[in-house]
DNA sequence: CATGAATGAGAGTTCATTCAT
DNA sequence: AATGAATGAACTCTCATTCAT
């Protein structure tokens, strides 16, 4: 499946928001200020431009500022881990399949559709308590794509240290990319990253 | 020379304050509160109680809130840069530099003193595009540090990937231990982590 | 004719809304909320939600909310003036008519559906300027027919006190018991709140 | 003492603000204001307009808009537990002591300090529940007073009606002089009308 | 130096009202 | 009639900053 046929099952499972909607397209201006501005200095009035609204108009959809933050990270979560677990269906072996989240979540990180997941990164701290653990529930899952593979690494002999802390090390490189990686400077691709992120590990 | 000796020698030289002083009190403050809010979420009355004196008090120490936030960096990447030159003079090899500097920089960001380098990292874009230029230069020679290690490395053939590539993931990794890495929970130890990481590049 | 029957007349002839009809229901409903959390804190949404609509479908009803305030208003006076004058026509001496002027007021303000007579007096302040002269014309129907028994009484020597400040003073007292007086708790029933304000006048 | 001397020593005690300060300038304007068009149609802009400064500044003073509305009552019920008293240390007879009573809420309510109080009657409402059982704590001493006199009344056979029903139907007529009574047009006194009310219960 | 009252711009949010469907 | 998205003005409240004392 191609990354826009699992958008267009999600979609139609009501589990993300049509891009093309009025929700769809407040939640992308909204990832995309929350990733450039922060969220804190992200103004209602700012999401409200960004999609041709007035502010008030925003409360017609989301109660709350934060509820589209939340928004945000939620479907993002719900679209990544579809877009992992395609990644690891096209791979055979275990370092083919890490090398398919690797090159996944760069893209999900630094592709022109993907810059909520730099949000759920670097927002985390604005969400609130009960928003957090909501979310967490869904990280979990995700998480779980990353550990077993690495797992399976790790007993395979190809990977010595500890797979909870090389994803959270990989957690911090990976979505560290978004402040330094220009794809169009440089003729570094996110392909060629990934083979430096695998180099670097000597995988 | 221990780290309370480089302190000190860089107290007497003014390039950073005295933790004991008025302004070192406050920039101690500073980074804790802006690590644990975040710099927007932390207002001037936070600062000013967290030291015992009014808001408006402030402002005969700093002109504006944000230079207490460049304040905080500089003197960080100061004190930091200082740490890592030492660290590298107590190594021999470039694998042991390098392991010295990964070690030193994890302590910076997870010890009881160094919440400030996780300012540094992670409240970056509220610097202002005017003290982002200055403090660039002095993470340029920050930078340079880690870089020379790396590129010793490559040539060694023991790292294959890009030494520059490298380090921003490394940055990103180690950053990133602020949010998970608890000492007192699990018995990993800060050289235990350190292991973790040169142990995950296969060094 | 029984308080029902009045109410059918006065629907008949277009003076009140049915409580069974659209409108009715909805100004039924619109009493009881200003009543219950004031004029200003109840919100259009509020009125709509609780006839089973949409905010917007209100306005093909009513082209303003304070409309709405007036039409409670104007119904409620039409409907006491005529309770009023039923419950005087049943009296024989001038003593039995201002208790019974007492008891209906009584039964207006507490009763079951005469909550609207409580927003008659406490909302008085949010209607406009323009929207009080036309009410106030049916006020002062209302008004003489209290004044005119107190005439009397004052005429007979019942009474000392001026009866127009006797009028003003009961209004006060009787409206002010939807503050405090609650039929289930106690045994004070409205005959015994009649009996207790006749006491008081030493009537 | 006279009225002014009790308002001395209360300001003494730090039991209301003093009139001519910031806060009890405030508090006398907020007063006034919310007795005029209420508390929901008066804004903070209002309030602030009211006493020279800006909104912003009101927050200096008072943490929310509703620590105002709290303030005057709490203030206000005070400065009237204390009128009350002295009203009836001035009486002999219990009937003295009701017509102290009477005359001294009659003043409170239509004097020109005293529009507080009826801001304490007819916005009661807009007070939140965690504030109503503070005010109601001090609203008790304050009604004990009342209810002792009606009390004694009562025994000594010049009262029929039950004590506790006969304050509150007082307090409905009088707070609602507000409405209607104006010292200028006529020749009604509040002497005058404390005599009516006398009248009017045959005393 | 420190205070604390004041500023004023701007924040998130509410809400009566409109209007195309 | 009814819907529901949208409006836009107004709301309470926040906060970095100023300044007379």
């Amino acid at each position: 499946m191609s990354q826009s046929q699992i958008l267009q099952s999600l979609i139609a499972e009501n589990l993300v928001s049509d891009p093309g909607g009025a929700r769809g397209r407040l939640l992308t201006e909204a990832a995309r200020l929350f990733r450039e501005k922060g969220y804190e200095r992200t103004t209602v009035r700012d999401l409200a431009a960004a999609v041709g609204i007035q502010s008030g108009s925003l409360f017609h959809h989301f109660r709350t500022k934060e509820e589209i933050l939340k928004a945000v990270m939620v479907e993002t979560i719900r679209l990544n881990t579809a877009l992992m677990q395609a990644a690891l269906e096209a791979a055979d072996t275990n370092r083919e399949k890490l090398r398919g989240l690797v090159r996944a979540e760069l893209e999900s990180i630094n592709g022109q559709t993907g810059e909520a997941m730099a949000v759920l990164v670097f927002e985390w701290r604005s969400l609130s308590a009960a928003s957090q653990v909501e979310v967490l529930e869904l990280r979990d899952i995700y998480e779980k794509l990353w550990l077993d593979v690495l797992e399976s690494l790790k007993n395979e002999g190809a990977l010595e240290a500890d797979p909870f802390v090389v994803r959270r090390m990989l957690t911090g490189a990976l979505s560290w990319t978004v402040t330094w990686y220009k794809p169009e400077r440089g003729g570094l691709t996110l392909g060629g990253l990934t083979d430096q992120v695998m180099a670097m590990m000597a995988l």
